[in-house]
DNA sequence: TGCTTAATGTCGAAA
DNA sequence: TTTCGACGTTAAGCA
């Protein structure tokens, strides 16, 4: 967690010093951040010209492109990720031209006086962003709330392996029956229902004499993946994954304004 | 065209000092660029936590906020503008919070290591944007190739003073009939019809003998528009920008790669 | 690669 | 203020 970027910097360049340092810093692959007075023009797509102003120019590693002006959050200009960005110097007014393939569009910038020029190597950023809920916390909640899958379900155990995975969730219904759940956070496919099945299938072998039942739990599933339960005797039960988390936030958090992530946890890096 | 934003910066701030900082731009409504370490989240239509990992933080002058990966044409996380921003100190740890009013939404950032931040005053930008034309280079078009509003129009006049304002195109039909022509670049609103109503009837006042036609010429108009025009007795005529930017294009750039900014001109802000 | 759909869509204009 | 439609929509999921 002790990296640090390293990063460069140049406030109200020359020219010429401002065209080396960003050149190097395009041909690295640096996070550039520019403050500068430019002109922008696009053609691809549409076809755009933006006179003379104060902008904030990002470019990222990845080719991404961004024309800010001082307010609001779309950029007026922009090249969603490029193949090809060039420099060029035309009478101290320096020409940024980044070039994406397919869709072809051109969005060429012409920078006229540079303010701040950045440039940062080693951006680490690998940690999971999170809509709502993850696997886990959606897993434990079921696990505690049994009954928004079906009336009566006793939970026996949870990451039980099985094969070559773990099964999330292993409980009994109120006949007796064992009952294999397999939660997903997003649209489940196929791949899940398959999973899951394995799990199952493991399971009747360990217990011949035993019915054993699988469902698949998730706020969605693919047409492939319901097709597929179904021929192979398996259920889906569609949850709310909003409703989960308002019910969790509202019964953690009963009056507070802390934060989430001391409520929910830390959001660690998943496998 | 001389002025020079006044920025400040600092690199590798010690937490106090980076806090400092911050407050004060913030306070003053500078455009702010941050680079750090920190997490995210997210509470308002959506939900949404992120761990820490480097990161572009930019907040604008008009409260938009944007937490930048590095990569990618999209914010993590956003505001699009925010009535409140405040930022607090919490062992070492800054934390911007950032509120919308309506829709009720807070992004919190939880910053745990400045790289760099940077606040800039006085970003002016105040040039117009203009996709494909802008209404004097479809004027001058139109004026130039009439035949693309009607068969056998001959114009005989340009920004022709009448009554309050000026008639983009004034020209004859092939009967000999007065056309006055009233042109805009995006949807054409009851405004339009109304603007070159008056214009045709002051025709009318100073040619009392002879017929005087009004045609609006747009890419679209809206329905009220196109009613109004119809009892009226004007006429809409449609067109295609796209088409006539490409036209534009190829007859005065038949092979080279320049820019469009000298071909098309500098876009001077309009009125 | 191309197609379809959802989005914390955003943004601007009309009602 | 709310609704509606367009966007260089972008981005993710599937065929």
């Amino acid at each position: 967690m002790d990296h640090q970027p390293s990063i460069d910097i140049r406030l109200y360049p020359e020219p010429k010093e401002a065209y080396e340092f960003l050149k190097d810093a395009i041909k690295q692959k640096d996070t550039v951040l520019l403050l500068a007075s430019c002109s922008v023009e696009y053609e691809g797509r549409g076809a755009s010209r933006l006179g003379q102003g104060d902008r904030l120019v990002i470019i990222k590693r990845d080719g991404a492109v961004l024309v800010h002006r001082p307010t609001g959050y779309s950029p007026v200009n922009w090249q969603p990720e490029s193949h090809v960005i060039n420099i060029d110097m035309d009478k101290d007014i320096m020409i940024v031209r980044s070039i994406r393939k397919r869709p072809k569009e051109i969005l060429t910038i012409f920078i006229h006086k540079v303010y701040l020029v950045a440039r940062a190597k080693e951006l680490i950023d690998d940690a999971d962003f999170i809509e709502y809920l993850d696997e886990r916390e959606i897993s434990d909640y079921i696990a505690e709330n049994p009954d928004i899958i079906e009336e009566g379900l006793h939970v026996i155990s949870r990451e039980r392996r099985i094969g070559e995975g773990y099964a999330d969730i292993i409980a009994r219904d109120k006949k007796g029956n064992y009952v294999v759940i397999e939660v997903k956070r997003v649209t489940a496919t196929k791949d899940a229902v398959k999973q899951l099945f394995s799990y199952v299938e493991e399971l009747r072998k360990a217990n011949p004499n035993a019915p054993v039942r699988g469902i698949l739990v998730a706020p969605s599933a693919t047409k492939d993946a319901v097709i597929l339960a179904q021929s192979l005797g398996l259920e889906f039960k569609q949850i709310d994954i909003v409703r989960i988390y308002r019910d969790i936030r509202s019964k953690k958090r009963p009056r507070a304004s802390k934060s989430l992530l001391e409520y929910f946890g830390g959001t660690r890096k998943e496998k």
